[in-house]
DNA sequence: ATTAGCACTTCAATCATGAGAGTGCTAAAG
DNA sequence: CTTTAGCACTCTCATGATTGAAGTGCTAAT
C-alpha cells in the first residue's frame, strides 16, 4: 500500500509539508501549507489530506493542536520524489531560497557553483600524493559548507597495488618500510626485524619482492605469500622466508584510516541545540571502528544512498540521517564519502555536495 | 597587597570556598562552610570574612543573595595553596572522596594509581617508534581520565637530530623522502624533482646528506646549507646544489602536529550544559593554529603550569584554565602536553594527571 | 571579637490565565 | 459526491502573581 495509491494532489501535499517542516523546522499547519504553496485547495481541504497521510504513517503530530512533522517514511517519501526529479541541480528545491529569485540569479548560483567545483577538483588533484592531505580537505569543506558532519574513507588497500616497497635499516632490530602504491600514496611502518639483518639483506628482499610482486594488489600478494608458505614449507629458501615474515609486518597497519569532521559545525543547528541531542550524534561517530565497518556495507551499491533515521541497521543513528556516496577509480568504488545530519536534513542540498564533490574525487584517481 | 596580608582563618576560609564550590558547582554560603569544616566559628563570623575575601576581590556573588563564587583570582590562591602543599599526590583535596574515607582506601588508591603509571609507562615505550599512535594514546587516556580536553604537541622538530635520510624515485619529477630522526620517528614526504635524475643520483645525494649531516639538528642543516649557498655561490658542485634544493622540501613539513581530544568527554561535564559554552570551547580549539603557537610559549617553563580564565593570553580562553606541562629528553623539554578544562576545574586532579604523564613521555625519550 | 537574630533581597518553582495556533467535525454550498 | 466555511475544542507558550527557600548585611547582645 501507501505512496504508489497517494494521488497527485496528496503527494503534492505531502512534499510540501516535508519541504516546509525542513525549511522552517516547526510543525506545519494546514493553513501554512494553503498560503505558501498555491494548489488552489482552501485548508480544509489540506487538512484532510494531512489527516490521510498521518494515518498512512507519512506525517505525525507533535500534540493534538500542533501542526504535521514528517516521520522517517514521510522523508523517504520526499527524498524519492528529488531522486525522481533527477539529482545533479542544487536548485532543486528545500533550499531557503525564496520563491521570488529571479531565474537570473538561479543562473548565477549555478555559475558559482560550476566554478567552485571545477576549483575543488583542482585543488584535489595538487594533493594526490597526500592522502591524508587529500581526505582532511574534503572532509573539512564537506562539513563547513553544509554544517553537518562529514566521514571519509580513504581508498581500500584491498583494491591498491604495489608500486614498490623499500626497506631501510634503522638500528639494532629496527628497520622501516616505505610502501608506494598505484594511487601515489605513500605509507611506512617500523619493523622488528632480525638484528643480523644488514642494509644489502633488507635491499635484496625489497629486490625480490619488488621483482616479483610489484603490480599486485596487496591482498594478492599475501595470498600468494600464504600459498607458498605452505607449498615449499620444507624448502624455502631463507630469502623468501625473510620476505615473507617481513612483508606481513608491513602491511598489517593497524586499523584502517577514516576521517570525520563537523562537530562544531553541527552545533550551529537548531536541531541540536539540545546537548543530549549533540551527545548522541558524538556518541554515534566516536566509535571510528563501528562507522567504518558501517560505511563498508554502503561500498557496492553504486551513487548517492540516503539512511532515513531507522532505516540505519545501527542503532544509535536512529535519529540521524546519512548521505553517502562512492567515489571510484575507472569502475572499481574504492572508497566512501558521507554526510550525516538530523533526520531533518536539507536532502537535495546534502545529495548534490556529496554527489558533486565524490565525482572530484573519482575525477582525482581516474587515469 | 592581598594575600599576604590575609590572616590564616581567612586563608583557610578561602580555600573552603573555592574547594566547595568545585566539587558543589553551586555558590556556597556562609552556612554551608561551617557545617562542612569546623573551624570553630559561626556562619555569622564566616559571614563576615566572606565579605572581605569579596572586597579583597577573590569572591564574587552572582547576586545579591546567592553563595560566593570563586574569582580568578580566587582560582589563583586555590592553585598557589596547592603546589604549596607539593605536587605529587593525587590525593591532596579538591575531589569527590568524602573525608571518611578510611586511610586503608587512601592506599588502594594510591597503590592502583601507582600501577598504572607504571602501566601506561610500558605503554609507551612499546609506542615509541609511531610518534602518531603514541600522542593519540596520551591525548585520549587524559581527555578520558579527566574529561576534558587534553591537547599534545609531539617533539619540536628544532631540537631533533638527523638520523638519516633517503629518497625513493617515484614516478617521472616525483620522489619519495624518508627521515628518519634520533627520536625514531619517520617522516615521508613526496617531493617535486628534476624528473632527470635517476635512482642512482638520489642514492648520491642522500648518501652526501647522510655523511656530511646526520647527527645534526634538522635546523642547524638547513641553516649550514644557507651559508654554504651564499659563500659558495659561483662554485656549487651539482650535487651540492641539488641537495639543498631537494633538502629544502623534504624539510618543510606543513604545519606542525598538535594532537586534540575531548570534545566527546567535555559534554558530559555540567559546566558545558548550556551549548553555548560548548561552543566557546570548541572554538577555543578549533584554531589548531593559534593553539600550537600558546602552548609553544610553554615550552620554556618547567614543570607543571596553570593558567586560569582571563590569565590566558587569548581572549577566547577567557572562560577556561590550562594546565600544561612540558616533557623533555634529558634536560631539555622538548613538547607539551596539556588539558583545558572550565575555569572550575579539579586542579588537584588536573595538575597530578598531566604531571604523571608527561613524566612517562618522558621517560619514553629518555635512555 | 564573636555571635544570635532579624529584616531584606533575590531566585526558582508553582500556578492560573489568556492568547494563539491548529485540529476535527458538521453542515452547507457547488 | 466533493469542497469549503465555520465553530468548538485542545494544546502550547508566554505572562504575571505568589510563595518558600537560601543567603546576605546589619545591629545589638554576649
Amino acid at each position: 500500500m501507501a505512496e504508489d495509491v497517494l494521488d497527485e494532489r496528496t503527494r503534492q501535499t505531502l512534499f510540501a509539508v516535508v519541504e516546509s517542516y525542513i525549511n522552517k523546522l516547526e510543525p506545519v499547519g494546514s493553513r501554512f501549507v494553503t498560503k505558501r504553496y498555491s494548489f488552489g485547495f482552501s485548508s480544509a481541504t489540506i487538512r484532510n489530506i494531512m489527516a490521510d497521510l498521518e494515518e498512512y504513517g507519512f506525517l505525525s503530530q507533535p500534540h493534538i493542536s500542533a501542526g504535521r512533522v514528517p516521520t522517517d517514511k514521510g522523508y523517504r517519501f520526499y527524498v524519492d520524489s528529488i531522486f525522481d526529479k533527477g539529482v545533479g541541480s542544487p536548485l532543486i528545491s528545500d533550499s531557503d531560497t525564496d520563491k521570488d529569485l529571479s531565474v537570473g540569479q538561479d543562473e548565477a548560483i549555478f555559475e558559482f557553483l560550476c566554478q567552485f567545483t571545477r576549483n575543488f577538483a583542482r585543488k584535489l588533484r595538487g594533493m594526490k600524493n597526500d592522502t591524508n592531505k587529500m581526505f582532511f580537505e574534503v572532509t573539512n569543506t564537506l562539513s563547513s559548507m553544509s554544517n553537518y558532519i562529514s566521514i571519509a574513507i580513504p581508498p581500500k588497500t584491498e583494491h591498491t597495488t604495489l608500486n614498490r616497497i623499500d626497506f631501510i635499516k634503522h638500528k639494532e632490530d629496527k628497520a622501516v618500510a616505505i610502501l608506494l602504491t598505484n594511487e601515489g600514496i605513500v605509507k611506512n611502518k617500523m619493523l622488528k626485524v632480525d638484528s643480523r639483518l644488514t642494509q644489502e639483506d633488507l635491499n635484496r628482499i625489497a629486490e625480490y619482492l619488488n621483482s616479483e610482486y610489484s603490480g599486485y594488489t596487496i591482498d594478492e600478494i599475501k595470498r600468494v605469500l600464504f600459498k607458498r608458505i605452505k607449498q615449499e614449507k620444507m624448502m624455502w629458501d631463507d630469502l623468501i622466508s625473510k620476505a615473507i615474515k617481513i612483508y606481513e609486518q608491513a602491511m598489517s597497519f593497524a586499523g584502517e584510516d577514516i576521517f570525520i569532521s563537523g562537530i562544531y559545525d553541527v552545533m550551529n543547528l537548531p536541531d541540536f541545540s539540545d546537548i543530549s541531542k549533540l551527545k548522541e550524534v558524538a556518541g554515534a561517530i566516536k566509535d571510528k571502528h563501528l562507522m567504518l565497518r558501517f560505511l563498508n556495507e554502503l561500498l557496492n551499491a553504486k551513487g548517492v544512498q540516503v539512511l532515513i533515521g531507522r532505516e540505519n541497521s545501527d542503532r544509535q543513528l536512529k535519529n540521524l540521517s546519512i548521505v553517502a556516496s562512492t567515489y571510484k577509480e575507472g569502475d572499481r568504488p574504492i572508497g566512501v564519502i558521507a554526510l550525516i545530519g538530523p533526520t531533518r536534513m536539507h536532502y537535495s542540498k546534502a545529495i548534490y555536495m556529496v554527489d558533486t564533490i565524490a565525482k572530484c574525487i573519482s575525477k582525482t584517481f581516474e587515469q
